[in-house]
DNA sequence: CAATTAAATGACTAATAGTTATAAATTAGA
DNA sequence: TCTAATTTATAACTATTAGTCATTTAATTG
């Protein structure tokens, strides 16, 4: 009999609901003014239904979270199935974060809070894991295109891909980050750039970055 | 007469000491978790006096990050004064950088919370308002060891020192980030770079920035 | 010393995360 | 079909805490 399965995908199904809900009001107020009672409403259930879903506030956002990680990783797949070598892979996974943070801002922030925010992930929260999962899978896929340049020669060989990614995911993170919560602040004290310029920041710490990985350096290693 | 001064004084160090006590409690509790009852009580006023001296509880945490800050740009000058080629200045200020974040892993928490959650600064708020003066000389530092660095040589001249200390900035806040907040879980997904390694994934990321900042690239624009 | 001003208090309000006792709905077995 | 068991939902409740305010206490002035 199939009623055991039937009820698991209602219950997946009211669990999307309930973040389906959770999304427009904790996108319109933000994380922390957004109360339970809101998306409660927004949801039409009561509130204490929402705790039998998710067994706190944190969880439920970072069930959002994980959508957004979804969306990511999903958009690092096709820039890595465009043809090209490893550096331009690579490259393109790093747009393709750039063109997350701008065309979906608020899974963006999301991100951030989890970076910034969750530093041990319960194992028993299951939206605490797949977040942590979908941000070992984004790393992987630098991880690949990093191995894939050094294979085809468009990166320097002397480099270890696994720590490089890591830290060309920091970087970007960090850049992207800045850009979104403090980019209008430097706008105002930089005139040079003005706000609609920010993306020539992005593109130019691209070059850097570009740079710093391809073979033939002055600074290359053994 | 100097009772308004003596007045004034005394109200900076009523602040002082109330930063002293909600640093005690911030730092042992976390920003969330710490109650501005707990700080009253450390302090040995009341909760409503605090409010007298302080707006909110983001304006007390963000007195906490003031001083933080303060090292921080302190420890850039130092960097700054040695002796040395621009490249070597801003790799200096780096790791500085990286220093605080060891030194003052709580201070270095209070900024990530400021620059992942303070958007826009209330000019107001005496504390949010010191908090990006200080950010703007950390990185006025930055675009001027890059000057430097152009005028010796010791940098690629093609390269815009405003923008690039931005970069610079958002990256090395980013992988500091990273490795603060979830470097034990790296540590642990790759069990090649044990935590104790951590400062291991730095020193490359400085060696990645220092190499995309050098002249004589391949990459070097006009 | 009275009057004025400033500093401090602690009881109070309002908001809200999370709990729980109760009720409604669903399922299984006879 | 009826009843017991189980699952799902509710809404009233608790506990916590940020922030306020009327009142008290202390300092200053004339």
């Amino acid at each position: 009999m199939g009623i055991r399965e039937r009820r698991q995908r209602e219950k997946a199904r009211r669990c999307n609901d309930i973040i389906d809900a959770a999304e427009k009001v904790f996108f319109s107020k933000g994380m922390e003014e957004a109360t339970m009672e809101d998306v409660a409403e927004k949801a039409e259930l009561s509130k204490g239904t929402l705790y039998l879903y998710f067994k706190n506030k944190q969880e439920l956002y970072l069930g959002i979270t994980k959508r957004g990680l979804e969306i990511l990783t999903g958009m690092f797949r096709d820039a890595m199935a465009k043809r090209g070598k490893g550096i331009e892979k690579i490259e393109a996974v790093g747009r393709a974060y750039f063109e997350f943070s701008k065309k979906f801002p608020d899974y963006f922030q999301a991100m951030v809070y989890f970076d910034a925010n969750v530093k041990y992930v319960n194992p028993e929260d299951p939206n605490a894991l797949a977040c942590a999962q979908q941000g070992k899978k984004a790393l992987q896929y630098c991880i690949d295109a990093l191995e894939t340049g050094i294979k085809d020669g468009s990166i320097r060989p002397d480099i270890d891909p696994h720590k490089v990614a890591v830290i060309l995911w920091g970087q970007t993170m960090g850049i992207l980050q800045l850009i979104s919560v403090k980019g209008h602040h430097y706008a105002e004290i930089f005139e040079q750039f003005g706000s609609e310029n920010l993306a020539v920041i992005v593109d130019y710490a691209f070059d850097l970055m570009r740079c710093s990985l391809e073979p033939g350096k002055t600074g290359e290693k053994k």
